[in-house]
DNA sequence: GCTTCAGTTCGAGGGCTATCAAACAGTTCT
DNA sequence: AGAACTGTTTGATAGCCCTCGAACTGAAGC
């Protein structure tokens, strides 16, 4: 077990943990299903908070999977997509799957 | 959001969950690196309780991702490459990368 | 049959996670 | 500059997850 193999592994697992919410996960599918989406229909897709919704937001970003971007006082998210298919080859299209 | 939609979700953030502890994650690739591990190299492996070792497997076990053959009194653990690989196409390989 | 051995299950404890409300920070508008 | 708006950060709380030891189950050996 090399330095190497446990840095991957705890990148892999901050991955999967990010994705272990099925809150998260709606958030993924969303975000590939439309490309970009904002802050507000998440607010008014999901039963929480806005503090409970920018936690989330946080902890995707935070994995790698989605940047952020802020038009004003609005922002948006999008899928980090080539490190998503590089991690996961075909997951994103089976997120998107109907 | 149809019916379908959300058990295919639900199912997905078990095998997330699945995968998202350091130990887990470790357990898979060494059934993945060796083809099939038995639950005394778990135990002399990680500086962990039996029942502890016991409780992984479970977990594993339910998110479908290995499946226990038993010999005597000896328990033996192999992955289900082909749900794996339908589940998430390139894991498994990703997982053996040296 | 009783003992030993290999794992599982059970009950309990400590730490982490998801959640909210309140306070804060940055933008926009007036 | 001040008020209104959008989202983040902080502090606190309830519930879940990982962990262990103890008790249990099933198999092997004496």
């Amino acid at each position: 077990m090399s330095e190497r193999d446990a840095v991957r592994r705890e990148r892999l697992v901050t991955i999967f943990s990010a994705l272990s919410d099925p809150t998260r996960m709606e958030m993924l599918e969303m975000i590939l299903a439309r490309g970009e989406v904002g802050c507000a229909e998440f607010d008014e897709h999901f039963p929480l908070s806005k503090s409970t919704i920018s936690y989330h937001t946080k902890i995707l970003n935070a994995a790698g999977l989605i940047e952020t971007r802020r038009e004003g006082r609005f922002f948006f998210y999008r899928a980090k997509l080539d490190e998503l298919e590089q991690q996961f080859p075909g997951l994103a299209a089976q997120l998107t799957e109907s």
